[in-house]
DNA sequence: TGGGTATGAATGAACGTTCATTCAGTCCCA
DNA sequence: TGGGACTGAATGAACGTTCATTCATACCCA
């Protein structure tokens, strides 16, 4: 009993570790080189094990690219929300999501680069497609509140608002990784107000043009 | 002379007119499937043209794409700029702006979305992504004005601003291209408007926030 | 008839996937 | 306790398929 669990820090267990190292390494070619543009071999190379081991852990390509979208999915959605208030909307709740989505594309700019892929479209099955959509409702929830209150301007259907908002966002990463600027800490905090600025409802007595 | 250009709509001169319908036809399934996602007989089959007789005109199905996305590339900056004046910005001609890219969108669906894919890139050549960046920078010579003339936000740097405010309109296509949404008019009008509210100077005597 | 053009079967390189084989670790009985 | 039998994870060469590309052949108009 005692020999075995010393022996699973070496290759005992092993298990789920092993997956997960898959996992990590596909995040990361997959990243660089798009789901088409990469081949099985460099992804079980950089996870360190054979092409034979990842066909253990995962039934086929598509199945790995799933189970990873799924994954990285959760992994924002918890990122996002957990703790976060669903039930009312002001200014610090707003600053506070878009606070979290910068350090999520921050900490891990494959997983963030890897969601917003096309790339991989036709790989997905609809367990995954679906995920895509789950991860918004929230958020949509959060920005109906905010028109009901008043504080957010109700001129935006909510599914338009959070297109706005979610691309500007996708945009400036996007910008940054194709290296066509550099994000400062500073230039985040302006972002993020002009992006408070169009979504909210703007001071009383003026209207907009 | 008058045989010859009858003759040309079935097959006669078919020369540069064969070219184009294989970037035609190669614009349509990239679009759908990715370039990665696209072996070249579908492409010459949309075409009508034998795999052969696209490798007359294409050295290869990398020459095909940075020809093609030169040309998309092309197109968009003749869309979006001619006759724009360059060398001041008010509000209507950011309507323009907008109107004009919303049309593109709108009216040429594939082409936008081949420009905003990232799963070409590792094809693409120094010309192609040179053109990426020439396009933008007429917008980015606009939007310095803007500030200077006191009508846009100088809280953004100017690279920042074209990043949001271009991240907005691809997030707001991408968004009815996957179903999440569908735009009217109207909806392209409200939105306008919200982007202006993002980059354009407060009115005066507020600050934000 | 000759020279440029179109064709699509043929080619071999690269792909996703499989499977015969290996071998570290476990079990069991003397 | 020592040693032979068992187990199943790990391996990577090999498989059939699909890809980008070529080229021998057919075609067509001058």
């Amino acid at each position: 009993m005692s020999v075995r669990a010393a022996a699973s820090s070496t290759s005992g267990n092993g298990n789920s570790d092993k997956r997960q190292r898959i996992l990590d390494a596909a995040l990361k070619v997959f990243a660089a080189e798009g789901v088409h543009g990469t081949p099985v071999p460099p992804i079980a190379r950089e996870a360190g094990v054979s092409v034979g081991s990842l066909y253990r852990y995962f039934d086929s390509k598509e199945a790995l690219v799933n189970a990873l979208f799924q994954a990285t999915k959760d992994d924002l959605s918890q990122h996002l929300l957990t703790g976060l208030p669903l039930l009312k909307l002001d200014r610090s709740i707003f600053d506070e999501v878009w606070h979290r989505l910068c350090t999520f594309a921050r900490q891990k700019p494959d997983a963030f680069r890897f969601l917003e892929m096309q790339d991989h479209h036709s790989y997905l099955n609809d367990t995954s497609r679906n995920s895509e959509y789950m991860l918004l409702l929230p958020i949509r929830q959060i920005i109906e509140l905010g028109q009901q209150n008043g504080l957010l301007s109700d001129h935006l259907r909510p599914e338009v608002a959070i297109a706005l908002f979610w691309g500007s966002l996708v945009g400036l990463f996007k910008a940054e990784r194709l290296g066509y600027l550099s994000l400062s800490d500073d230039d985040l905090r302006q972002a993020r107000d002009a992006c408070w600025k169009t979504i909210a409802k703007p001071i009383e007595g003026k209207t907009q043009e």
